[in-house]
DNA sequence: GTGGTCTAGACCACG
DNA sequence: GTGGTCTAGACCACG
């Protein structure tokens, strides 16, 4: 697992790591079928209770990312063909469209935003 | 006030009026010395609590967006030529920095990236 | 609320409050914007941990019954003329249909099953 | 053995396996004295574990539905004239009792739970 | 007052 | 070993 969390984040943990995992699953670094380690295991991995890994988990299998078998773990779900990449967009999309509109508020031009994103994009 | 506020929004009361607020003061619609209604009043106006409209006046006032005087009322803060659009240009990468970065996470390009700010700048 | 717990039952405690309070929206019981009891005094009132009844209520939410909004509580959600009756019927006929293939496979013909509903239907 | 599993189900393995074999001995399709596989090559041709296999056979005994001859394996039980439609009613009425106070619940009336009940058996 | 998150345990069924 | 459920607390933000 490939998690790194933050406790001085307005993010709940729970909400860190259901992020970390379902991008790793839509940008492929876990596959269908892959089984994820228990949540016993990361738990004592992150040094945090179970719960917060479980919630997660939890949200992953809501957002038909995992599915599991009780007793044996938690597994990457299929996917029909394309599914991922519209899923991948409409929360790009979702996540951005409130920050544009943000930036509209404050005035900047299209121009001026893209500009803005392309410095973030540069680790500027 | 020109305010509009959702109850089911994750945003709390209080941030959703002091984004609206300070949005206002930077892109100009609310200028140097305007005075600011009464707390009560745009409780009474939103139907909710004066507890998070005191609480957002505040926030304003920490961010030096506002000043009060005592038995008056609030007021719109005096700026240093250039302090507004400061300010304003942190604020806006900070909004965006994390959603660039995820984007960047998920696999999008730049290029992916700007044309996907573009359609939600055109209300696309 | 008009909750009825088992211990004894091997349907855990939250899902037999799911059941009863979806029920209860499903039929009418509860009505759009009613306000629910907060979990706390539910808990208070059933005996048992908050737990159960958080998880319940998180249920009733992603399933759509519901709607939070934090600090406040959690309200009857609306719904669309005739979704309540269309969800109300496919639960009640998935719930159904598990039961019937396995009168099938006893060999049972429909007018058999139909006597047996009958019967149950009655309080025999 | 004709058998089918599913993962994905709530339902335990090993219930699954109790299922199916008990309604195979009450429909008829095995009979007294026939012999059962050995837990062993079921487990094989599933690709399971023995443990929910043991487990399965350790309930069709305790129910009744089967004996073992240490040694030897195991074989369908003699069963009293009648005897298994008495089990066969009790078990598909148990089942069903649930469903209809369910669907009482949600305000059906026993026409309609008849008319669900007949579009289930000719697998609408 | 309300939920939201989290800790540190417990016991259970399943495999 | 794995999850699932639950207890009995804690502290937090919001209103």
């Amino acid at each position: 697992m490939d998690l790194v969390l933050s406790n001085v984040s307005e993010t709940p943990i729970y909400l860190q790591i259901y992020e970390q995992l379902s991008a790793q699953i839509l940008n492929g670094t876990l596959n269908e079928d892959d089984c994820l380690p228990s949540i016993r295991s990361v738990a004592r991995e992150l040094r945090i209770s179970v719960i917060p890994v479980k919630r997660a988990w939890e949200e992953l299998e809501h957002g038909g990312y995992i599915y599991t078998v009780a007793g044996k773990g938690c597994f990457v779900a299929a996917h029909k063909i394309g599914e991922l990449d519209v899923k991948r967009g409409n929360l790009a999309t979702e996540h951005m469209k409130n920050e544009v509109d943000y930036c509209k508020t404050l005035g900047y031009t299209l121009a001026e935003i893209v500009e803005m994103v392309t410095e973030c994009y540069n680790g500027k």
